[in-house]
This record gives structure tokens, sequence and C-alpha cells, in this order.
DNA sequence: ATAAAAAAATAGAATAATTACATAAAAATT
DNA sequence: AATTTTTATGTAATTATTCTATTTTTTTAT
């Protein structure tokens, strides 16, 4: 059952283990790459009226714990996914920003390293794919 | 004279010359990747009064006409830059924001291909290079 | 150079996403 | 079961951005 594992994960991670915790893990693992919208919706489906802010202090403080990530395409608001801990990128529609994970070919990070990097000291590239999805494509071709 | 360069691109791309254009394109070559509210302070030094609707609609014409160019790092609120036409990356320091031009190693775009694109049809791959700038691993150091 | 047309700037309000903060409630610890 | 600590609530504030009607400026045509 997920949320016994996402109970453990909290516990592992010293976060008590709440309902509004709990049923946030539920909806970014089954629906991957919500906004803050959504998963607020979806959230008071589940539970009942649960407080913006509560929502917002769930999100940041997965994200503190790496429980969660958070991923921030232009022009669209933040995402937030369960997958943590590979290296991974996304895919995003120019047209309907439906994001989709893109394995890395290499797998850990920094997984790309520039030819000159202005005396940084980087430790991630991260990549976001650009261009038109599947359907998009086809509601285009019709 | 760099105004007198920005007034030609700005007629080749059929927009009109006007003093906001020409100071905030002006601002944007001096201070690559600076945000909007930078923007609309050094216009206003300029100029004196200028309403920041002006700019906003300024900075989203230049955009459209690909004079400009957007960044919106995660994080961060968004970034312009005239440098557009090549296919380059950026670096961010997750400590200060300082940003940095990186250049591509491939050039055209998309300069990287995922071995499963999901369906996706691909025009460009944005890289965004996360770490500590030299100035923050200095103050770090001491 | 001037008048007409078209585009851009102004002013003021509205919206969306997010954060702040004081108090109440719930979870973990003793 | 009582205490401590953390989380949730409710309300307000903030930040970045967009909307709209009106005025002004730029360009085009005379």
């Amino acid at each position: 059952m997920a949320s016994k594992s996402h109970e453990n994960l909290l516990r592992q991670h010293r976060l008590r283990v709440t309902a509004v915790r709990l049923a946030v893990m539920e909806i970014i693992e089954t629906f991957p790459h919500s906004d803050t919208d959504f998963i607020i919706r979806q959230v008071r489906e589940t539970l009942g009226s649960v407080s913006t802010q509560a929502i917002y202090n769930v999100l940041s403080s997965l994200c503190d714990a790496n429980l969660a990530r958070r991923i921030e395409p232009a022009g669209s608001s933040t995402l937030y996914e369960l997958r943590v801990g590979d290296n991974h990128h996304h895919a995003v529609c120019r047209v309907c920003k439906a994001t989709q994970d893109i394995d890395c070919l290499v797998g850990e990070r920094p997984c790309l390293h520039p030819n000159d990097a202005k005396g940084f000291l980087l430790d991630e590239a991260e990549i976001t794919f650009w261009g038109i999805c599947q359907k998009c494509q086809a509601e285009r071709a019709s």
C-alpha cells in the first residue's frame, strides 16, 4: 500500500505523518507534474476542507526533505513530482504544456559538462526539452 | 553607437522606434539577465517617469519579435537578454542567483536528443547548469 | 510640413501565485 | 495522560504580471 510506504518515508526523514502530507504524496505520485492548484483541489476532494497554506507548507517540507521535487518550466506554474534521486529531465509541450519525464542518458549529476563553466562549481544540468507532444501533433495534422 | 543599431533592429522588425524600447534594449544589452524590476528602475533612471505597463509591453514585443529572449530559471523571476539567434545555455548560482551565459557545444537546436522523446517533436533543449559561482565559492571558503 | 491612421504609453484596477504571521489543533515524546 | 513540538487554520500581505479604457506618440500619406 502506497500510503504505508509514504508514511515510512516521512518517518525516515523525521517528518510527522499527517493526513495532508499523505494526501499530497499520493496525488503527486498518481499525477506527476501536478501544479499547486490541481494538488489543492485534489487534496480537498479527498480530505474535505484543507487550508491553502497547509498545502503550500507540505509541498515545501517535502521538497526540503528531498521527498518531492519541484520543477518550474518557463511559462508554467510550479509543478511537483515524487520521482527523486535519479537524474531525469523533462519534455514540455509548447502548445498544451503537457510534461513528460525524459530519462537521462548519463544518470548521475551533473550529466553534462560545458566547455567553459565560467568559474562555476556545477552540480546539476537541468534539461527542459521543448517541442510538441503527440496529442497536439495529431490535432495539428487534422 | 548602440542605440543606432537598436533603432535599425526595431525598424527591420516593423516595430516603432520609441524611447522606452531603446532604453530597454540598451539596459538589457549592458546588463544581460536583468529582471523586470531592475529594468524598470534603470529605465526610469534614464527617462524619468515611465509606466510599468509600458515596460512590460516593450519586453513582450521585443521577445515576440525575437529581438530579446526571456529566461526563467527556477526560483528567479523572469530575466531578459539581447543575445538571441545562437543556441546558448545558462549557469545559475544556487546562492546568489548570478547568471552566466554558457556556450553550447553543438550550436544549433535542439542540441541534445534523448533516447526516448515520448512522442514529442522536439525543437529545443534548454539547459540550466546549477552550481556555485566563483564569488560565492570564495566567500564560502573564508 | 501636416493631417490621418496606427501603434504605443498612461493610469488605475484586477488577478494569480505565493508568503507571512498569530492562534488553534494534532502528532510525537515523556 | 501530560507536555512538547510540529503542523494546520484563517486572514492578510506581497510580488509579479495582466487587463482595459484613454491619451499620446510615431509613422504614413497628403
